[in-house]
DNA sequence: CTCTTATCAGTAATGATTCCTAATAAGCCC
DNA sequence: GGGCTTATTAGGAATCATTACTGATAAGAG
């Protein structure tokens, strides 16, 4: 037993079922839940239990493997770029959108001195109808 | 019955209740939950059903009398200021600040141009530690 | 004061997510 | 490769927030 060199990855096995659910979040862009996501890893392990999805998202949304993304009236979605960037929500399709932005440091900043908080991380999310709706509505 | 002049208030009649729980959180300053909601509105109405709250809650935010609002792993909190402003939460003690910012119209015009869609509206959430949490971690 | 019906109290139902337990399989050691 | 430890799994039960249902009540128009 190594009492340094503490684990930061709650994960220590790479399990079928770990893999496949990350490899899903990953390929897929639709920001999928994770009964998507059950679905989806279903085509390759038929067997694996709705459970074990749940348990391996939330985990790897630990790691920062992965980024759980939600929604106003919508269920837990997940996110395979992990990298900063912002998100459009269609309140019609429920459709998410990346979109390739994020606040300037300056910004952050702002509301850590004006807060005397230290902020480690941030939500910006747009909503409205994406243009397809639009044109529908 | 009058076909023109559409009801947009989907309440109609002002009930002790209704009133009860939108003075509970325009009062109270701690966005809080339903459940919050329910205990302090209790005091004026000892019989108040939590259904009712929900019932409520929801409406009224539907007419934008108060504001829905969801972070991370917590339940649904209300908010009884409407005007455009934006939170931060701690991820700690779980409190929510509010922050008198705001995007740019620029800012939220660049989106719409570049997602060819129409904003309604946005939410931007600082996720962190607040001073007091920070300095006993 | 009456009457219509939106709203209520109370409770059952729903739906997403988490917990529990015996069985399974990563992956280290030989 | 074969054992062995134990993290992880499948499956189902349990939880928790929220919503739906139903007969009773009370807003508020006339």
């Amino acid at each position: 037993m190594i009492p340094n060199k503490p684990d930061h990855s709650k994960s220590q096995r790479l399990t079928q079922q770990r893999s496949a659910v990350l490899h899903a979040v990953e390929m897929v862009r639709t920001h999928p839940s994770a009964e998507e996501v059950f679905h989806l890893v279903r085509k390759e392990l038929p067997n694996i239990s709705l459970a074990t999805v749940y348990r391996n998202l939330h985990l790897l949304a630990e790691e920062g493997k992965i980024r759980e993304v939600q929604f106003e009236g919508d269920v837990l979605r997940y996110d395979g770029i992990t990298g900063p960037h912002e998100h459009f929500y269609c309140r019609s399709c429920r459709t998410v959108w990346d979109i390739d932005r994020s606040l300037s440091p300056q910004a952050i900043h702002d509301v850590e001195r004006s807060m005397k908080a230290s902020v480690e991380s941030y939500n910006l999310d747009f909503y409205g109808l994406c243009s397809v709706c639009r044109r529908k509505a």
